[in-house]
DNA sequence: CTGAAAGCGCTTACAG
DNA sequence: CTGAAAGCGCTTACAG
């Protein structure tokens, strides 16, 4: 491994020089050239640990995540790591398995080894993340999530649940079903059933029912279970595909057919929902331009420029088999 | 930031003996003890850049994978992520989004980053893979593939398709098709199909015809339609479950009805395939203990241990409701 | 068991 | 524009 006094050696310079043409300090034409050509036939690369010990910084982007598993996750982290790439930064990513305490521990664990900003894919945002950001002094971008206190990018989770609910409401149903998830997660639990709402109102003289399932598909099913025994409406709108995808599975199991027996929507719009039969109404949220616009963004903070303290990511209705007209028109 | 020499002054000893104590050297128990209560005091982190650069060592694992939005790809590290926290060692996750080019490129620049071990989840093993890892003399073990030059932790594919092929057949299927991937997948397009096979020729007297597909639902429908245009066989076996939930889209499409139009079985056994309707028999694998136990070799060899070339993790089948019963005789 | 010293490969003021 | 020197926070022989 050659280091730079190698380079600097070969160059007839002094290291500082080198180090400075590297760091894009004022060399002369003719050095450039010179060192360039050096570290060219060297193929020399300047040991990261040595830089980051004197300088104290990194070109490190941590991510912080709560699974893996998930294809919201999995498209957001690809869209993250597709524009630090290209920006010369990496991506550190570190997996919480939904483990809160974990959450904390990588945000100083993170901070200790100088990544230069911090992603954070939270469901929810305590007063302790808030002291670990405000310790670490480190720029954070919440993805998914908002705060007062921090820089996020988001999905337009209030427009989404208004188009939704808007959506089932012109193809006729009235007796709705709400199938959400916790308050704790303000995006999915509060904002896209606050959108909801606002459609129903809108449109008056509904009879709408809310229950609360988990994420899982599993408990999903459970959950649909529960509404299907209170009665069976017209319409499921569950709070996320995972649990529309339960819904459908709970449907079958009681041969209630879909949309005839039952109509039901999802959002996220994963890849399966194509494929299942039939295929999912859903919404369509840019995971992965959203990870690159927080990418982006985490990147300008570190540069020490300004950045819009909220970024809205779009979403997009995805009809498709699995809404029942009831209006009694023919489409088209 | 308290740095080692805070901490020997505190204690009233040479740095050298803090960084003994650090790593395991012989020390008094006095000095031991009083270490360790200032090191506890002081909430003291010994910086990793510093270490690294003179150790030359990290204990950061680096973990390659060709795609992140993947069943098996995010159980797998997520084992290997349980079990490198245990042992205190650091995961690093790169992705390469499926790109030959840069899997090389990055076991180079784990390399650089001095990472103790490297897990590589390739699809093929190229002459360059094995450049790349005798250059850089670092620890390799493949995950899910096998290679003579290189350690890993694969999945039983072989018996995995004999027991597919086997289960089918006892069902009385004999108009078979198989659709399966690219050869240039050893684990997948060749083992799975290999045990698949001699499972055939066991019963003997099997009409059996194999097709190809892509990797990706989509992909799967089209080499399914084509299938269905060539006839429609009793069961079709596809080599993975997304394979199979294309297949059971394109057979919707053509109101075939499963299992008694035609029976569907995949490999995988992802979360989905117990939701969609009919529930998919599959094949189970361990993704997660096998991702735990390539961590565990990993850190052995990095440790200079001995472990065995290849290790091979198990695999279930798992009958659900997408496969016919042709015997005549009824099940139980 | 313990300490003084050298050195890992860089960067960063400071002179010139 | 360029170089000499100090120093980042550790570890590692080497003496004692």
């Amino acid at each position: 491994m050659k280091t730079i006094i190698d380079i600097a050696r070969a160059a007839g310079v002094a290291k500082s020089t080198v180090s400075r043409y590297l760091n894009g300090g004022s060399v002369s034409d003719a050095t450039r050239e010179k060192i360039e050509r050096i570290i060219k036939q060297n193929q020399y690369v300047p040991n990261t640990f040595a830089q980051s010990l004197k300088a104290k910084r990194t070109s490190i982007i941590g991510t912080i995540v709560p699974r893996l598993d998930s294809y919201a996750v999995s498209q957001t982290l690809m869209g993250i790591d597709d524009e630090l790439r290209g920006r010369q930064y990496q991506l550190l990513i570190a997996n919480t398995n939904q483990d809160l305490e974990r959450e904390i521990e990588f945000i100083y664990e993170m901070a200790r080894q100088k990544v230069s900003g911090l992603l954070l894919l939270a469901a929810q945002v305590t007063e302790r993340h808030l002291k670990a950001v405000r310790d670490c002094k480190i720029p954070v971008i919440l993805i998914g999530q908002q705060h007062a206190d921090l820089h996020s990018v988001i999905h337009d989770d209030v427009t989404a649940g208004y188009l939704m609910g808007k959506h089932i409401l012109e193809k006729g149903h009235r007796h709705i079903a709400y199938l959400g998830v916790t308050e704790q997660d303000i995006a999915v639990g509060v904002r896209r059933k606050q959108g909801f709402q606002r459609a129903l109102r809108e449109y008056g003289n509904c009879d709408a029912r809310f229950y609360t399932s988990g994420f899982r598909m599993n408990e999903a099913v459970t959950a649909a279970d529960l509404l299907f025994e209170d009665r069976v409406p017209t319409v499921i709108v569950c709070a996320t595909d995972n649990i529309a995808l339960g819904v459908m599975k709970a449907a079958s199991l009681r041969h209630i057919l879909i949309p005839s027996g039952v109509s039901v929507t999802g959002f996220g719009d994963y890849e399966v929902t194509e494929i299942v039969h039939p295929a999912l109404t859903t919404m369509r949220f840019y995971y992965r331009e959203a990870g690159q616009l927080a990418a982006e963004n985490i990147i300008a903070l570190v540069n020490g420029e300004e950045v819009a303290k909220v970024s809205v990511s779009g979403c997009e209705i995805i009809q498709r088999e699995s809404v029942d007209n009831l209006t009694g028109l023919s489409i088209q």
